[in-house]
DNA sequence: TTAGGGTTAG
């Protein structure tokens, strides 16, 4: 039996108390016990020795209880051994070790379990149908055998249905299996919203989780996440404080991590640091996951000091943990130590991702390092056998036609082909309107017009070219094909935290309480601008209330001289803004940090932490 | 014995 036995060099170092009392254990009874109790791997192999010293290892349960143990404890290994030795495998066994395959995300082998389940003629029921259709990809034909052997209304098996046909994106099958449920629970349900979410579908997740009656911490997480994920972060927050509100409910980590990327991307530090002090500031040891979400949300909130802070203290420093550091340092500019901690991960052995790629080549987009930007994409393939995906030609896109470099930026799009997309095309004629290459514009607006591609965002920098070069009939053309179109530009919104509350405001925006205060403070601004401005091309009075002039100019009458404001934007900050930002630190001797769609703008004393270069 | 949740991304 040694042969098997997965006991060899077992470290005798702590003991779990089987020693402690022999006659106690020789029950088989109070052994099951303590092999469910084992949560370790040593533990588990020190009930293994003595089950074969004391040849108990034959015995059906124990032998059973052990087999799912190690594979929970992650030793799928020693859970097959077990199951090689069992005599005629029954119902159980091999549900047991599908399911083992499965939590260990080994779905192949699952599967090769569960046909030698069928050919051996045992057969599945209801356990091993749910815990099967997770491996597979071929849920019809499960869907089939459910019905083959009766068990399709069985709860647990529906409920897997609903979670495996939503994962794999057919969100009508799961509802149909859904519909059907006769006793639908507050899992199945939970499962379903999940499922909408998956598909981008929040609205109808939020109509099925409003009808959950005896709610708990994991259908709220669901809601919560769902709603970070997808671009609604504020009501993420306002369910969030629901939640809070609520005594049966308690939120746990994975609540505050969707609670940490709404704030990220709303940009509300003082939240942020709240949430981080409910997790508790000052917990022993921050793990991964937590870990990269905070760095996260700090860098996104303006804090690169608290967010490196965070980073030093994860222990154990995984892939994603430097992913989320490197995109920290991109955004704000710091190239170098981007680079650097690119370096220091490969120093660690650490196998870069596809994301990794997208951080650092950003973090050399945002500062010109063209050469080096260049040197890391064309590594990808053939140091580290990564294909570069769409988003890494934008990535380069963006870094060449930054610099000036349109028309090798312009032969990269053409060389893939049919897979470039319109966020591709639209990123190398955002850098047309930067250079104000109008040959090029053309091109590519008529190419993105003939295959039905062209969004607002499109006539828009169009529109601006023609403007910005002053051929006024292309400014009246786009418009005109804007409206054809039936059209609307994309609505810039900027927000701005104070007293812990969240401001919005909308380009024009007259609906805040202090609305008037607000425009007077704007008209100084603008004010100050016109005595400053030298040249620049004519602008359209609708910059005068761009949304960012508004969240600045309520900084600046509801904040205490000398403080720092911090302005979130929706999309790009425009040129004007830029300047007027600069110009309005150098004036009132506030630093105003200022995060747009794409990094971050820290301006002191009349300069820009960009250096103008964005 | 079995079913639902979590971080990074142009």
């Amino acid at each position: 039996m040694s042969s098997i036995s997965p006991l060899a060099g077992a470290a005798p170092a702590t003991h779990f108390p089987i020693t402690t009392n022999k006659t106690k254990f020789q029950n088989p009874d109070n052994l099951a016990i303590l092999i469910d109790k084992a949560k370790t791997i040593r533990h588990l192999r020190q009930i293994h020795a003595f089950l074969i010293r004391r040849h108990l290892h034959h015995d059906r349960v124990l032998n059973f209880k052990l087999l799912r143990s190690y594979s929970s404890a992650g030793n799928v290994k020693h859970s097959v051994s077990l199951f090689n030795l069992t005599q005629n495998p029954n119902v159980y066994s091999y549900t047991a070790i599908i399911h083992g395959h499965v939590i260990n995300n080994l779905p192949k082998q699952a599967l090769l379990f569960y046909i030698q389940m069928l050919t051996q003629e045992v057969y599945p029921n209801a356990f091993t149908l749910s815990t099967v259709l997770k491996a597979s990809n071929s849920i019809s034909a499960l869907h089939c055998h459910a019905h083959k052997l009766g068990i399709q209304s069985n709860a647990y098996v529906q409920t897997s249905l609903v979670d495996v046909y939503s994962r794999t994106g057919d969100i009508l099958s799961a509802r149909k299996v859904f519909d059907k449920m006769p006793d639908r629970n507050l899992v199945s349900l939970t499962s379903m919203i999940t499922g909408y979410i998956k598909n981008g579908d929040v609205d109808k997740a939020k109509v099925l989780f409003d009808m959950i009656e005896d709610e708990d911490v994991v259908s709220w997480n669901v809601m919560i996440g769902g709603y970070a994920q997808h671009g609604h972060p504020n009501e993420a927050l306002v369910l969030f404080n629901r939640m809070m509100k609520s005594t049966r409910l308690k939120p746990n980590e994975a609540t505050m991590l969707a609670v940490f990327s709404a704030c990220s991307q709303i940009g509300a530090l003082e939240s942020g640091r709240w949430a981080h002090s409910y997790l508790g500031y000052n917990a022993k040891a921050i793990n991964a996951r937590v870990g990269s979400a905070l760095i996260d949300m700090y860098s996104k909130c303006g804090s690169l000091e608290d967010a490196k802070l965070v980073f030093d203290w994860i222990k154990s420093k995984d892939v994603v943990v430097y992913n989320s550091m490197i995109m920290a340092y991109a955004i704000h500019g710091f190239t170098r130590d981007a680079l650097n901690m690119f370096d220091e991960m490969s120093e660690r052995s650490l196998n870069p991702t596809n994301i990794t790629f997208i951080a650092v080549l950003n973090a050399c987009a945002h500062s010109g390092f063209v050469s080096e930007g260049r040197a890391l994409f064309n590594s990808m393939k053939e140091n580290y056998n990564i294909q570069p995906k769409i988003e890494h030609y934008g990535c380069m896109v963006n870094l060449l036609g930054r610099a000036g470099k349109l028309d090798e930026a312009y032969e990269l799009v053409k060389s893939i082909g049919d897979y470039a997309d319109l966020v591709l095309y639209g990123t190398l004629l955002g850098k047309c309107r930067l250079h104000n290459n109008i040959f090029l514009a053309e091109k590519i607006v008529e190419f993105l017009i003939e295959r039905g591609l062209a969004t607002s965002g499109t006539y828009v920098l169009m529109s601006n070219i023609y403007a910005e070069l002053g051929y006024l009939d292309g400014v009246a053309r786009m418009r005109a094909m804007m409206k054809q179109n039936g059209l609307q530009k994309e609505h810039g919104c900027s927000s701005i935290e104070v007293n812990n509350e969240v401001h919005e405001f909308l380009a024009g925006d007259v609906k805040h309480p202090r609305s008037k205060e607000i425009y007077l403070m704007l008209d100084k601004m603008n004010n100050w601008a016109k005595e400053n401005r030298t040249g620049g091309p004519v602008l359209h009075r609708s910059v005068e209330v761009h949304s960012e002039k508004l969240a600045l100019a309520f900084g600046l009458i509801s904040t205490k001289p000398g403080s720092t404001i911090k302005v979130v934007k929706n999309l790009r900050v425009c040129e004007d803004c830029h300047e007027v930002i600069k110009l309005i630190s150098k004036i009132t001797g506030r630093k105003i940090v200022m995060r747009d769609r794409n990094r971050f703008h820290h301006c002191v004393d009349g300069l820009c932490s960009c250096g103008d270069y964005w």
